[in-house]
DNA sequence: ATACCTGCAAATGTTTTGCAATGAT
DNA sequence: ATCATTGCAAAACATTTGCAGGTAT
């Protein structure tokens, strides 16, 4: 971390190993959650701190899934990729597509745009919420 | 209005009729700020209430492009449709594309979803914005 | 030693809400 | 008359920041 100024320090390292060992989309509340089991004295602000610098670096992203809360995941050498979100249990599934990549591109051109980033996120049902009648959020 | 219990009041009317009338993309506090020009007595608060009724009827839809804010767009009768959005000058352009939707659908079949909704924005720089080096949102 | 980091609490910016007064039907 | 609606100010949320003390290099 030193080739940025930055220091390693307990509490980050606890965050990183945290984030990257949990995986998936966690928002700083959870991941905080994840780091308090081990760490009671960490404070949101370290998290908050800490997600960013990583967001920063490019080793983590920032996403937005309409929940209100920013959400992290890991980036690492990751080729880009969009998301399916159910909206009943919050099952997040990542998927990549190249045509419809191609297509976007295409579509800017037209417009005279060029892309430097996008994002695409398509709610739904997931497989097994389809099946279930109810209200969300309501697992077994 | 009648026919959900909603009255039609002064505040309303000019809150409906100005956000119909701007047309675009409109934050709540843009709005507000349009409808202050007709009546300086209107509150925030009244806009953010009037604006997710709009919602909520289905006759306008909240938007987040990621400057924190939430914009509303008007939806009567409009096909869905995604944007292309400059990072530097702010210009929104709306785009609608079937081949494109048809993937999304099939890219969510195969993982099992059913969709319901979808977003998908396109950022960068705009036809007149790339052709200006410097810093964003500095308008001659 | 010298930056950089941390926790805390206070501040921020956006949106929501409780409440008493006002207004529409 | 009744019940929705308003404005205001306070509350709620997620996130950021100032600062004084602590820590890595």
């Amino acid at each position: 971390m030193a080739q940025h100024g930055l220091k390693s320090t307990r509490q980050r390292s606890l965050i990183i190993d945290t984030f990257f060992s949990v995986g998936g989309h966690l928002s700083v509340e959870e991941l905080w959650n994840k780091v308090r089991e081990q760490d009671t004295k960490v404070s949101v602000a370290t998290v908050y701190r800490t997600m960013k610098l990583l967001n920063d670096c490019g080793l983590a992203h920032a996403r937005n899934f309409g929940d209100g809360q920013t959400r992290y995941e890991a980036a690492a050498g990751r080729h880009h990729h969009d998301h399916l979100i159910c909206t009943r249990c919050g099952r997040i599934v990542e998927f990549e597509n190249d045509r419809i990549e191609a297509m976007q591109e295409a579509v800017a051109k037209k417009h005279g745009f060029t892309v430097t980033s996008h994002k695409m996120e398509l709610y739904g049902l997931c497989k097994d919420c389809q099946r279930i009648p109810g209200s969300p959020k309501t697992e077994a």
